[in-house]
DNA sequence: AGATCATGTTGACCTCGTCAACATACACGC
DNA sequence: GCGTGTATGTTGACGAGGTCAACATGATCT
C-alpha cells in the first residue's frame, strides 16, 4: 500500500488485515474469511489479528467501515466532476451508488450484515454510514435551493432516496431481479421515479 | 400447529423444525439458531434435523420461504379488505410491507441473508419471492388501468416499488435511521414519494 | 409375525473463534 | 552499544458447532 515504514515484525498488520479481508470477501464471499485463512494469506499466524482487533467481528466492522468510506469517495467523485445543474447531481449519485454495490456485492452485503457484525451499535460504523447520509443531505439541500426538489426536511428526503437506491442495490445483488431485465435501464427508471416523486410535493401529510 | 397426526416418532418434525427455527430467530437472532439448540428445544437429538434437511442452510431456506409466504399473505390481506380505489391499494401494501419487516426484523433479515443461506439459487426461495413480486405486479396493473399510474412495463415498476419499501425496511431494521425520526411519518413519506413518482412519467428514457 | 424403510440417536471428526503461555523484536534510556 | 519493557507474533489447547457414519427403533405392509 502506501509507505508506512516496515516497522516491527510485519509492518502495519492492521491495515493489511483490513485490506486482505476485503479482498477475500470479494473473492470468496464473507464465509471464506476466517481468522486462520486471513492470517495464512498474510504470512502470520491465526492469532496475530487479535493484537489489532478484539475479535473477528471487530475486523469485519473495520472492513465495512472501509466500504462505506470508499463508497462515499466514489459518490463524491461522481458528483464533484462536472457541477451540473438541474437534478443531475442527485441522479448521478444514485446511479453510482447502485453500481458500486453491483461491482462489490460481497463487500456491500457485509456493510449491511448486522447479524454477522454489530454486537451493538458500533460507533465507527454509525459514523461512516452517517457521513454517507450527510453527503446525500447536502446534495438534496442544493437541489432544494435550486427549486428542483420540493421543500421539506432534507434528512427525511435523504432517507427516502437512500431507501430507493439501497433497496435496488439489494434486490440486484441478492439475485431477486430477473436476469433478463436491463439493469442499467432499471437503475435509470428507479432514479427517475424517485426524482419525479421528490420534485412533486411537500413533506409527509396525506 | 394444525393437526398432523402424531405419526412416527416425533410427528411431523419437519414442520416443527421450521416453526421452532423461526421462533428462535425472532427471540435470539440468527446466531442463536444451532442444530443442537433447535434439536434440544424440540426434544430430539442434534442430528435429527438431518433426516429432513440436507444441511442447516436448507433448514434456513425453508424458514426464509415461510417468511416470504407470511409476508405475502399479510400483503394480500391488507389489500383484500376494503377494495379502495385511487392509489390506495399500493400505498397500503407498501406500508404493510415495511411494518412486517419492523415486526420481524430477524426473520426479515434472514429472508435476505443470501450469504448465510443460498449455496446457489434455491428454487423454492426464488419462487416464494417471485410470488411476492407477482402480487405487486398485479396491483400495479390495476392502478395502471385506472389511470393512476403511468403506463409502462408493470414489472419494472414493481421492481422500483419493491426497491423503495425493501430499502426503507432494511435501513430501519439495520438501525441506519436516526431513532428520533418518526417512523410512521417516514414510511408515509416514502410511499407518497414513490407513488408520485410512479404517477408522473412513462418508462426509462431520460 | 417378519421384512423393510423412515426416523431418531450416539460417537466422532473437523473447522473455527478465542484465550493463555510463551517468544521475539523494536524503542528508549543509560 | 546495551539492557529492559512493551508491542507484536506464535503455539497449544479448549469449546462450540456442523456434519457424517454406524447403530437403534418405531411404522408400515404383507
Amino acid at each position: 500500500m502506501a509507505e508506512r515504514a516496515r516497522t516491527y515484525h510485519h509492518g502495519d498488520l492492521r491495515a493489511a488485515l483490513v485490506e486482505e479481508a476485503a479482498a477475500m470477501i470479494s473473492e470468496g464471499g464473507a464465509a471464506s474469511v476466517t481468522m486462520r485463512a486471513i492470517g495464512g494469506r498474510l504470512g502470520v499466524s491465526r492469532a496475530a489479528p487479535y493484537r489489532h482487533f478484539p475479535d473477528k467481528a471487530a475486523l469485519l466492522v473495520a472492513v465495512a467501515v472501509e466500504g462505506f468510506r470508499r463508497l462515499g469517495r466514489r459518490l463524491g467523485a461522481s458528483v464533484g466532476g462536472a457541477p451540473r445543474s438541474n437534478v443531475e447531481r442527485l441522479r448521478r449519485m444514485g446511479e453510482e451508488y447502485v453500481r458500486f454495490a453491483l461491482e462489490h456485492p460481497a463487500h456491500y452485503r457485509l456493510m449491511w450484515g448486522k447479524e454477522a457484525i454489530a454486537r451493538q451499535e458500533e460507533p465507527e460504523l454509525r459514523e461512516a454510514a452517517g457521513a454517507l447520509l450527510e453527503q446525500l443531505v447536502r446534495v438534496i439541500e442544493l437541489h432544494q435551493k435550486a427549486g428542483e426538489i420540493a421543500p421539506g426536511d432534507p434528512r427525511s428526503q435523504a432517507y427516502v432516496a437512500w431507501s430507493a437506491v439501497h433497496g435496488l442495490a439489494s434486490l440486484l445483488i441478492e439475485g431477486q431481479i430477473d436476469p433478463n431485465v436491463d439493469v442499467e435501464a432499471l437503475i435509470r427508471e428507479t432514479t427517475q421515479t424517485l426524482l419525479h416523486g421528490m420534485r412533486a410535493r411537500g413533506p409527509a401529510g396525506q
